[in-house]
DNA sequence: CGGTAAATCCCCAATATTGGGGATAAAGCT
DNA sequence: AGCTTTATCCCCAATATTGGGGATTTACCG
């Protein structure tokens, strides 16, 4: 049983979709509301597994309630749904933790998908959103040519490592190898990195995002 | 009528999903490949809709298949298929311009929902997937926890310069000091970030955004 | 004026890293 | 059966880093 918590200002919407959510199996509605300035003591006092959040409301948006609800329950999921398309929208959901950006949708069971797949730690963005999300990633990494290098999977582990700042006497006891097969991994990094020192390697594989 | 072309080198995939597409009402299977060495010309024969991309191929891989694919029919949509969910994977799609990455699902239907998403000039991705990418987009905006560290300009300047991957020997000639000044700024950086060594002193200045 | 913070420089010794060899075993490919 | 890749391990010696001291100058603040 999945328990949400709705927050919608719209009076018809509000009571429409608290009919089908609360009809649903599976779900159990806790309570909707008009209005998001009571929403940290509504979730802490219902405890909800989903908080479905119109974006546009009264007084407290959506977002800054999202933002005061994950402050005190990061483990409450939100899911954010609204008319609004916009960048800047999507993206200050997005940074301020959202776990799913829904289109108000005539069709119903997209609303059930989108609570499920967030109860069960995903994430759902309609398809709209998620496009214009993936518009975004590429433009903010067009940059550099990924020259794509091609690690091993213990390579990877053991740059991994070194990213957590590990030295190679952790790296051993971490991946259960010798201290001289970390050493020989951390050449083969360097080589294939055209790097020759540890702080060289992480900055790289942090950019090149290959950890 | 939605066209596609499959690229999927698991004979028992790609036979069973071929079946069920070209089963399925508003779909058209314009044919089924276990390499994609020919992408680009079987795209060029057949102009389908969208090309259903597996990520791990023979030969020539499914990111590369797709950014050749992109090259010349940039409308064709793709969508990327895989059993893997490496950050770096679903970032490289991302970049070579994926319409949609989807997990390998025992659920048909969903393959079917994918399609149509990206016909209709969405994207889909998978729960998980979508949970990533938002992931990575909170980290490349959202700065953590800052407990205040204050550095002076001198070694602000240092760190900087070891975030470049250089050499006690390379700051000193960049700031123009000795040796032993490096050492000793570089020993006061340590103690103010609690670290105590360069690579730990790199991954946390980028966290914290002291560069 | 005295105190403090920043920046500069130096010495020493213990570790750690880097780069150069080389070797073996398992797995996969042709 | 050979070849390549991956992962594993070892030795040695040259550098580099780290952590512990201490010292001087400049500038700023009350």
């Amino acid at each position: 049983m999945i328990s949400i918590l709705l927050f919608e200002d719209n009076k018809n919407l509000r009571e429409s979709l608290s009919l089908y959510l609360a009809g649903t199996d599976g779900l159990w509605l806790s309570g909707a509301y008009a209005d998001a300035t009571e929403a940290v003591k509504l979730v802490k006092k219902y405890k909800p597994d989903v908080v479905l959040m119109d974006i546009q409301m009264p007084h407290l948006s959506g977002i800054e309630a999202m933002r005061a609800i994950k402050k005190v329950n990061p483990e409450v999921k939100v899911l954010i749904q609204t008319v609004f398309e916009d960048d800047d929208k999507i993206f200050a959901a997005i940074c301020a933790g959202a776990n799913g950006y829904i289109i108000k949708n005539p069709k119903a069971e997209t609303y059930v998908q989108a609570v499920t797949d967030v109860y069960n730690g995903g994430s759902h963005l309609s398809p709209s959103i998620a496009a214009k999300v993936m518009k975004m990633f590429q433009n903010q990494f067009v940059q550099k040519e990924q020259t794509y290098v091609s690690l091993t999977q213990r390579e990877k582990e053991v740059l991994q490592c070194m990213v957590k700042g590990m030295s190679y006497k952790m790296v051993a006891d971490a991946c259960d190898i010798s201290f001289n097969t970390v050493h020989s991994h951390v050449k083969n990094i360097y080589e294939k990195l055209h790097v020759n020192s540890a702080p060289e390697a992480v900055v790289k594989a942090l950019e090149m995002r290959l950890v």
